[in-house]
RNA sequence: GCGGGAGUAGCUCAGUGGUAGAGCUUCAGCCUUCCAAGCUGAAUGUCGCGGGUUCGAUCCCCGUCUCCCGCUCCA
């Protein structure tokens, strides 16, 4: 029975709470702090650095290890700015952006901005029976009803014309809506192009034939070696390529954390497989093989503990699918800002190769033996991200309890993702007896996995420092464990202890680290 | 980039025109035979940065940077 009464959990957990905890404890920190920051970016410290591990580890553990038919792959960030023509980003990732010069401030994608014939009104005073324009009052609407909409909704306000009879005066000219703000009729700005993509150069010119980008995404890294891995490892169809790396994406506003960075780290599969109108019977379709990495995916975080109800999926509609995809599922998380996208799953088809093929010349498709035919697979993308995956949980982990009066906080990470897997203690740090056999055997348990020893502080409070970056197991020296060669093994969860004889220590946590 | 808010100790925050404080944390010693105990002592900040007003500014003014919240983005 637990003597912990949890009072806490994920609905009233606030991201802040989090922020505080993980630079108090070493998991996380701003980037370049020192300096006052960089926007978008974040360090791991010592106990996330392991965190950050231990979930990539989890990851190609189960995709790459545990199943048959996928092979690793660690491509460079820097590729040949052709891979970002052929992949649709130099095109697609540009985002032009205008401004409205009117009063609501208001930014728009220019190519999303809907054509449409307007008229310009112009605004005039007539308090005093001479009729006179009034300064900068001029917009543009579709028709006086709307002109004057905008006028109450905005211009009023802006125009301090309290008191004052104003009359709205159709003037000569007509536009496009698209130079128009359609929120408040005002002006907009020549539209910039804000592409996505980061961009730096290489060799010693600065000059734009040497510029090169830094990868938005892992997935053209794989593209790019389908043949090589296909051929290399004698692969058939349906196999896949899965890797973990860096992207980065000039992202307009990084927020909410490590959620939207402008540099951060993917865990990516594309799996290769047949298309769907070339499948015989019995022979899954590329619309299964997206099915069964839904649920696949799905199944790996409920495994490393995510709660049910705190994860969900969503098919995107047709109209948010992106350029290269033909369906996408993604898997959300209710993270304490609201349900975000921690993993998109999309049916990619073969846009990628084909392009690939296009722009390069050089022939991807691949031979199928048994058909005696060439085809060019269909590519199933689970993209996760690791940072929005840690994030999630370790917010799906924070826990607050009640221990007698007091609150405990204690990550209940999964036993493979836990930072640290043991602590050792002396429970009296003026014995040297025991303080020397707790260092000994925290020396021991480091060759396994990662061990601490400390001593700096009463034994509640270092079974607490421990609880908050989820160690699931301390151990204890006491004074009897001089006589019995004995120590107290002490659960995250339960608070429950055992005494297990010192020499049995190391079997005891290795058998139980590997249970499920 | 636009609008709004904010920058004071590791964290959370208070405060004053006379160059700073609390709680928690951290560290050392004493004590303590198992869940943030107690006692003693200690550390830490150019009060985001630059300029101005002033005899004097953390506080007032201007500028600037960064962060947070909304618009946009989506791993």
């Amino acid at each position: 029975m637990s003597a912990a009464e949890k009072v806490q959990r994920a609905d009233n957990l606030t991201l802040d709470t989090i922020v505080s905890l993980c630079k108090r404890r070493g998991i996380i920190f701003p980037g370049s702090d020192i300096y006052g920051g960089l926007g978008g970016t974040f360090d791991y410290g010592p106990i996330g650095a392991e965190l950050k591990r231990n979930i990539r580890d989890a990851w190609w553990r189960a995709n790459v290890y545990e199943r048959d038919d996928i092979e690793g792959l660690d491509a460079t960030i820097l590729m040949n700015p052709r891979t970002w023509e052929a992949s649709g980003h130099v095109d697609t990732f540009t985002d032009p952006l205008c401004d409205s010069l009117g009063p609501s401030k208001k930014r728009y994608r220019a190519d999303q901005l809907f054509e449409e014939e307007i008229t310009a009104y112009e605004f005039v005073d007539v308090t005093d029976g001479e009729p006179t324009p009034i300064v900068g009052a001029k917009l543009w609407a579709p028709t006086k009803k709307k002109a004057k909409e905008f006028y109450k909704q905005y211009w009023e306000k802006h125009l301090n014309l309290e008191g004052r009879r104003v009359k709205i005066e159709e003037i000569a000219g007509s536009a496009k809506t698209a130079k128009y703000s359609p929120d408040d009729g005002g002006e907009l700005t020549e539209p910039r192009a804000f592409n996505l993509m980061l961009t730096t150069h290489v060799g010693p010119v600065v000059e734009s034939a040497a510029q090169v980008y830094l990868r938005p995404e892992t997935a053209q890294g794989i593209f790019v070696n389908f043949s090589n891995v296909q051929s290399s490892m004698r692969r058939k169809v349906p196999f896949g390529i899965a890797q973990i790396g860096k992207s980065f994406r000039n992202e307009i506003t990084p927020r909410n954390f490590i959620f939207r960075t402008r540099e951060f780290e993917q865990m990516e599969i594309e799996f290769f497989c047949k298309p769907g109108h070339l499948c015989k019977e019995g022979e899954w379709t590329d619309e299964q093989w997206h099915e069964h990495w839904v649920e696949s995916r799905m199944n790996w975080y409920y495994r490393y503990g995510i709660a049910k109800e705190n994860l969900r999926l969503r098919n995107q509609a047709a109209d948010e699918l992106a350029h290269y995809s033909k369906a996408c599922g993604d898997i959300e998380y209710l993270f304490p800002i609201g349900w975000q996208e921690l993993e998109g799953i999309a049916n990619r088809t073969d846009y990628d190769l084909k392009r690939h093929m296009e722009f390069s010349g050089k022939d991807l498709s691949y031979f199928d033996p048994e058909m005696n035919e060439r085809y060019v697979p269909y590519v199933i993308e689970p993209s996760a991200g690791a940072d929005r995956s840690l994030l999630a949980f370790v917010c799906d982990a924070y826990t607050v309890e009640k221990v007698r009066d007091d609150k405990r906080v204690v990550l209940k990470l999964h036993k493979d993702l836990a930072p640290v897997k043991c602590a050792v203690f002396p429970l009296l740090k003026n014995r040297p007896e025991l303080v020397e056999m707790a260092r000994n055997l925290a020396r021991d348990l480091k060759k396994e996995f990662y061990t601490v020893y400390d001593d700096t502080a009463a034994i509640g409070k270092l079974y607490r420092r421990q609880d908050e970056i989820g160690t699931p197991y301390c151990i204890t020296v006491d004074v009897d464990s001089l006589e019995d060669q004995a120590v107290t093994i002490r659960d995250r969860d339960s608070m429950e202890q055992v005494r297990i004889g010192l020499d049995k220590v190391k079997d005891y946590l290795l058998a139980e680290l590997k249970k499920e």
